[in-house]
DNA sequence: CGTGTCATGTGAAGATTTGCACATTGAGGA
DNA sequence: TCCTCAATGTGCAAATCTTCACATGACACG
């Protein structure tokens, strides 16, 4: 059973009873139904149907073979129908990926997303490797640092995340603020413990001497805590921030020290009502996370 | 959805996650699956697949494909195997017609036949209008009288069936029996009441004068009913008159009583194995009905 | 870091399938 | 019984699909 077209026209043929009916709904010729149908003969060794001056009527085979050829459409139908409706409407999932530091800037327009749209499913990846596009393990990713130059990804430049400096209150009152940057270097500091490429990264290692970056740590989440425990000042998105009661700004937001970010998507997917959707609400939120 | 093949390359590029693998157990060059995909994915407006160095996946919409083709596929190879058994075996149905005529005759040798092939269902059609072999109507006819010469029939000569006049105890006792021929003019007969084709009828209304047909009926086993009655002399196979013990034999068949049985198959069931061997076993139980 | 291997993608030649025209053949009605 | 109509069946040309050959890109392994 190596080709399916064949099953298909016996089914009209069957379901018909001629092969000029059959032709007629298949848009082919009927030369073309009578050869198939003696093509799938041949090959089954079974006759599927009596051949008469009124038509085709079906064997005990080839009522056997509608039967399965009938739902066989119907479900092909169904699925098309299924297809068809998701190509151009926003349901199913739709995956993201980031660095785990955008998570509390995206979550929340994840959420209203999913809320106009009750029949998605947002996967939300975050973790230590890259989660690959061209594998299609997400819809959209948001990446930092140098555009993505992969062939198959097309991406577009989002903002830059606006970073500024900042000291917990335990910090303010173990050891005080420094008034400017001159007085950093009587100052203790959270870093990250390697050498990053990250703009913010680099110039606090040319800015403040190395033996003040007292506390490092491997990841932005741990990052984040050591600063809000008063570890030492720190970079933070202004946005993250803003959602401790207990931070003080050293120093406001300078574009030096932010990256740009990237949206990338898979051109396979990138022009799907769904990625298009999120895209366009994803740029409309992000407006005021600018430097 | 009006290509099935199409759906049939997608599922095995979505089964074996490559192109090359796909195209290998379809039997075909890669750049037709290519071509494939490209098209069922334009049609449907939805990307089925993500395409990367290392292969195809799925997407949501190419898994949801999967699953369906997938039943569809497993359904496929069943009926395949179904059908190619059915080719070979003797299964499913037999109908079988004739005139009602030949009923008591040909009860005991289907149910023989049946009792040889446990899966056979055997449906035996008589009836007033003609089972027409040309529509799938039954697999096998007995017809009687002149050869039929449809084009697409197989006709195969049978037996000429033995023909000899009867007269029941009742008529016996009442009228007596002729001692031959010459007699006929001062008895009773039952025959058919217009004038058919049958070489017995023929004879019967050139021999007796046709008052002396004084028992006339319309059908075949009205006329045995009369004969068994004691409504006159008449004609009954021998095969039939067998089954009752109050019938006389008035004279012995002859063969120019008898009008030659013919078995007809279409010739697109003639060369089934169940049809074959019916036609075989039918033979072989009918030896002892000639003249 | 180079190299071999295995995958996809594309233009042109070749093979199969399809469409067309016409012949043929029963079926039904006047 | 003849005539008409609607169906199937077949040879040949055309179109489509498939194959071939080659380019390209990515990964794994020394």
């Amino acid at each position: 059973m190596d080709n399916w077209d064949e099953v298909r026209t016996a089914f009209q043929v069957a379901r018909l009873g001629t092969v000029s009916g059959a032709a007629e709904v298949l848009g082919v010729h009927h030369a073309t139904v009578i050869r198939h149908i003696d093509a799938l003969e041949g090959k089954l060794g079974v006759k599927l149907f009596q051949r008469h001056a009124r038509g085709y009527t079906a064997t005990e085979a080839g009522n056997d073979l509608l039967l399965v050829a009938q739902t066989t459409d119907d479900q092909f139908s169904q699925l098309a129908g299924r297809l068809k409706g998701r190509g151009a409407s926003v349901t199913g999932e739709l995956v993201i990926t980031s660095l785990a530091t955008f998570s509390p800037m995206l979550a929340p327009v994840l959420a209203a997303f999913r809320a106009e749209h009750p029949e998605l499913t947002v996967r939300y990846l975050t973790g230590d490797r890259l989660f690959r596009l061209e594998y299609g393990e997400a819809h959209v990713a948001i990446r930092a640092g140098t555009a993505p130059d992969q062939p198959d990804n097309v991406v577009q430049p989002f903002v830059r995340q606006a970073l500024a400096l900042y000291a917990s209150d335990f910090y303010k009152e173990t050891y005080g603020l420094p008034k400017d940057e001159s007085e950093f270097k009587d100052h203790y500091f959270v870093g990250h413990d390697s050498e990053t490429r990250a703009p913010f990264n680099m110039w606090l290692r040319e800015t403040v001497p190395l033996e003040n970056i007292v506390y490092r740590t491997a990841d932005n989440r741990s990052n984040e805590d050591g600063v809000v425990a008063g570890a030492g000042i720190g970079f933070l998105p202004v946005k993250v921030a803003e959602r401790y009661s207990n931070l003080t700004q050293v120093e406001p937001p300078r574009p030096e020290w932010s990256a740009p970010l990237w949206l990338v998507t898979h051109v396979d997917l990138h022009r799907t009502a769904k990625v298009q959707s999120f895209l366009t609400f994803l740029k409309a939120a992000s407006r005021d996370w600018e430097v």
